[in-house]
DNA sequence: CGGCTGATTGATCCCGGTCAAATGAGGTGG
DNA sequence: CCACCTCATTTGACCGGGATCAATCAGCCG
């Protein structure tokens, strides 16, 4: 893991569900189960863990590390679309489509469980309460895919990073990744540039604004937000969409 | 399943899915049953069919005429995320989630039928590929969001407008609504400004550019294909990841 | 006829892209 | 320990795609 192996916590994925829709305790007995039941995998650094046009056949529970998905274009740029985070789920019922249409890479060794259809299905049908969160799941996911493309169609290039330092600043916090107001940031400035959609200079600059802003520290893969309210106001982030709060 | 011929007398929900993971004859009877015994609603043209901050209560199965997905920001600006087709589902299981994140207005007078919780609980266990269309359709969903990230990201003015027409015309092909190369198209610049985050200005030298070009003819609300393939080509479309080919 | 919404055009500006080079931090082999 | 390589970050100079501002025009409706 990241940030170690927390051995009184529970795992990333089971912390990441209860926190969309609140778990039974038989529903995080039985996602535990299907884990232990399940191929446990490990992946190291810059490998793609899945191509566009490759067979999807199998969900993945991710435990540990960061991954990101992306598409490129034939001439070579790429836009990164997603995040992927300690307790994110890629992706219910993907098994039902016959191949991927985008590609998922790993940013840092990751480690995940795979479950195959018929898991994957006695999973949902094991508990009501482990059904409907990862429902909630698929629906995050969505939204923060929407919220993406707001990111990219209608803000500047400091909103847009500040936003997306805020986002993974909300999801790591709920799976316990960040210590105090800093967490580990295995992404590259190149990356982050294909992230928000902007150009790896224009990107540098960006990030030396936010620093001279006194909003961030970002040193040695480590960042840290000097003054969460301001990065949010700047971003005008608004967290509804992650759906974290568990009504 | 559907059998080519009599495929057009199908409403478009049942086409929608059924392009996306083949229906059993008992499914496509549940889906049209649950559709009897649902409420089924009509709105006007230009309404705001949720808001954010909205409770989410029900799914929609979308029958007829267009809306879209959309946020603003506090200063005025806006951004579509997505467009909403007859066929469309909005959206599976939202019930779970407290309350909306983005808001859903109508471009055209709608038709709609609404499911509460057990309603749409009930069709989707009324037959598997009932609820494996359903999980397929959100599935989709995703991938088109995604896609539409790539297109705010990483493609210029013209690739991003032709992208979209390009999709738009794949997606309504599916439920019958284009006619030879041209389909209804009831979307103002100002709404297609906001959907390809350029401003309307930009957008309307971009659809001339177009129109020059000899790829597309737009008036009277009504959207011609002039040369799908140089549309495709110059929008880099490719139709993968909207999953229609029902291998 | 006047008011309204949406499409179009022209002029100007600037955010962010592109090109190019320098700097720095590991890593590795001699 | 140093020479060298690679990858990531940073900086400078210049450019251009698309934004902005401001009219004008075309339907449409009351």
């Amino acid at each position: 893991m990241l940030a170690g192996a927390d051995s009184g916590q529970e795992p990333a994925v089971v912390r990441r569900l209860d926190a969309l829709r609140r778990l039974s305790e038989a529903g995080i007995a039985a996602i535990k189960t299907a884990m232990r039941g399940a191929i446990a995998k490990a992946a190291a650094a810059g490998e793609d863990l899945a191509r566009e046009g490759d067979r999807s056949e199998t969900v993945r529970l991710f435990l540990s590390g960061w991954a990101f998905r992306y598409k490129a274009l034939e001439d070579g740029r790429r836009q990164i679309v997603s995040f992927i985070l300690p307790g994110d789920i890629c992706d219910a019922h993907i098994y039902l489509f016959a191949t991927m249409d985008h590609s998922i890479a790993t940013l840092t060794p990751v480690t995940y469980c795979e479950l195959d259809h018929t898991a994957f299905e006695r999973l949902m049908s094991a508990d009501i309460s482990v059904a409907e969160a990862f429902h909630c799941e698929t629906l995050a996911a969505r939204a923060m895919q929407r919220e993406w493309a707001i990111n990219l169609g209608r803000r500047d290039a400091l909103e847009r990073v500040a936003h997306m330092i805020c986002e993974l600043f909300e999801r790591l916090r709920v799976v316990d990744l960040v210590e105090g107001n800093s967490f580990a940031f295995p992404v590259t400035q190149m990356d982050l540039a294909d992230a928000t959609g902007l150009s790896t200079v224009h990107l540098n600059r960006t990030l030396q604004e936010l620093r001279a802003a006194g909003l961030i520290t970002l040193r040695d893969r480590s960042l840290t937000i000097l003054d969460f309210q301001a990065l949010a106001k700047t971003a005008m982030f608004n967290p509804n969409y992650l759906h974290l709060d568990r009504k």
